[in-house]
DNA sequence: AGAACCAATGCAACGGAAGTGCATTTATTG
DNA sequence: CAATAAATGCACTTCCGTTGCATTGGTTCT
């Protein structure tokens, strides 16, 4: 309780009710999420207000966005001492084709990759799709 | 003219008009494009008819789908010998945020990742994003 | 405490893009 | 030519992200 809120300040996000709920869901769960799944969770809930409160997250490097290729943004609580805002942390994600989650490894960096001359990359995108240890049975 | 006929029906789609004109679109442009790039490019098109022709190309192996980033499916047509209907040709793509293009680098794959135990990979979608040669001025 | 102010929330509506059902036209086959 | 199948066009729907604006709630200043 006591905890999120200080880790809201700390971000310089004000710990209103709602968002200490929200980064509550969040932090229980492991895996990421959409703004529906979140929206489902909270029926009290506004679509608007949980939105603009995962952009407001997002900006004060509190959650970060994932484009896993199913069409619907994910989110996911940042590491601790991952420093977003500042500069992105490349790492991959791997969305299950049986499950339809899709997890961070953090702990896999996207490679560097050598580019024709002329090109000057920014950021950089990689997802790996296939079947997640839970659904590999293993 | 007599060219394009033959490469659809290589390919098992029947060649009518429609379709030869959206393949030579595809064919004079270099970089990939939308569904309503083509759509503006062919004033009497239908959306509808665009879409199914792009999905019937797809499925077989006559052009590729790419997922940019950008929230808007993009498509190029596949490389000679790409048999991406069998297998997954998978290159990397580059998205520049400053002319908005988005381009296959067919020539650099995905390289390949060391999964956590119990991951199994079975597709991979890679997109660099930055400044593309033209953009870079180089 | 009360007034003034700003941030947060909720409701409604919009817009882009993908996708589907069905009628109509066009091509293919017997 | 008739019968059949494929391709095209129109209308409509759904999903998701996003914005405008009114309302609520909390903070600060006098
Ligand atoms: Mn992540
Ligand atoms: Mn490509
Ligand atoms: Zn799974
Ligand atoms: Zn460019």
């Amino acid at each position: 309780m006591k905890e999120i809120e200080k880790t809201l300040e700390n971000k310089n996000v004000r710990p209103t009710a709602m968002r200490i709920l929200i980064y509550k869901y969040m932090a229980e769960k492991k895996i990421t999420f959409a703004l529906t799944d979140i929206e489902n969770a909270f029926i009290k809930a506004d679509r608007t207000t949980l939105y603009r409160t995962l952009k407001t997250f997002e900006e004060n490097g509190i959650v970060h966005q994932i484009d896993d290729g199913t069409g619907t943004t994910k989110y996911a609580l940042c590491e601790l001492g991952c420093n977003c805002e500042i500069e992105q942390d490349l790492h991959l994600h791997f969305h299950c084709s049986n499950c339809n989650e899709t997890v961070c490894l953090t702990e896999h960096k996207i490679p560097h990759i050598n580019l024709p001359d002329g090109y000057i990359a920014e950021d950089a995108n990689l997802v790996l799709k296939g079947i997640c240890e839970k659904c590999s049975g293993q």
